[in-house]
DNA sequence: GCCGCAATATACAGACCTGTCTATTTTCTT
DNA sequence: AAGAAAATAGACAGGTCTGTATATTGCGGC
């Protein structure tokens, strides 16, 4: 449901209630109740069709930044960047989720989670490509930076960050790269 | 309020009502709002006093450390692995209000936000006494770095995170500090 | 001893929430 | 065209929330 999404992202998980989403998206209660028995599962698969999402829209940016091993990675950065700078930016909704949902056994924490255990092997595996020595600490410590980033961009409403992160990317996927062999 | 940082702390600001609170600690509603004039101006003195809190403990910790720049600088990452090992570690609550209440211009947002300001400040005046080229650029990087840290060991439960940043930070303390002069 | 302040218990208003139920209408399939 | 499936409107239950009002009790200072 889009307008569940641009609610929920807009506003948060908790505070914004079904009524609303329902009487904005002109749909029925029961209709929603026939689809998923409770807001929880709504949560859950608005998340998981976002995490396909948000994915497959990093993974083009990254086919688009061509062969290069390095421009690869970085393309990463930049998209960030860009993301930053859309309109309505207001972070990341699977950190939020699990600032949300602090009880780690939370189904919608744990859901969350994945989506960020999903990014973090494709950034382990650009690593990789891209030759650095230990792809796995690298793909984990970029991990960290990015969200770093994505939190202090939605705190400042600054695309700066995503320039201090793609810096800091570059220099240590030199030193991972220099340092090897 | 001890017991309304414990129970916001620990389930989150938003779902923790006020009688909740008031019945945990065995208070009179009325007590409580004399002393604060709605649940929000609660949160934002908790958020302040935890700030002050918080901090102190972190510089507690690097005089601990020593003389030693790098050394005192490093012994924030040890901090940080204490703190994601103690017991009932839920995450950052700033990030987490943050996150919460994701409209920047919300008082609680702001508040939440002013606390990493003063942390990053701290951070790069630790970066300009270890000789770092731009403490400035590094200490932003140090600030995500935690960030970033901080989700993931909360989402994970597990102390590996601090262990990651602390040897990226000490990777770029040296790259900082040997292509200086 | 007494005054004044602060905390208490309790009830209440008004709004919101999720999820259920019923009965009707629309839409799709065959 | 007819029957089945799905969406609709709308009321409802039972609980939650914040914040207010009232009337009572405890307690420290002088």
């Amino acid at each position: 449901m889009a307008t569940a999404w641009r609610l929920f992202y807009r506003d948060g998980l908790r505070i914004v209630g079904i009524d609303t989403i329902l009487a904005e998206a002109g749909v029925a209660k029961m209709t929603l109740y026939n689809h998923f028995a409770s807001k929880e599962e709504l949560i859950i698969a608005i998340l998981e069709k976002r995490d396909l999402e948000f994915r497959a829209s990093l993974m083009d940016r990254v086919k688009a930044a061509g062969a290069d091993p390095t421009q690869r990675l970085l393309a990463v950065f930049d998209w960030l960047e860009d993301w930053f700078a859309s309109e309505g930016f207001k972070g990341c909704v699977f950190i939020r989720a699990v600032s949300e949902y602090p009880d780690p056994a939370h189904p919608i924490h744990q859901t969350a989670w994945r989506h960020k255990v999903a990014v973090k092997a494709a950034l382990t595996d650009l690593c990789a490509a891209a030759g650095a020595r230990d792809p796995a600490a690298l793909g984990e410590t970029l991990s960290l930076l990015i969200d770093g980033a994505i939190v202090t961009a939605h705190a400042t409403q600054s695309t700066a960050p995503a320039r201090s992160a793609r810096a800091t990317a570059a220099a240590l996927l030199q030193l991972a790269q220099t340092s090897a062999t």
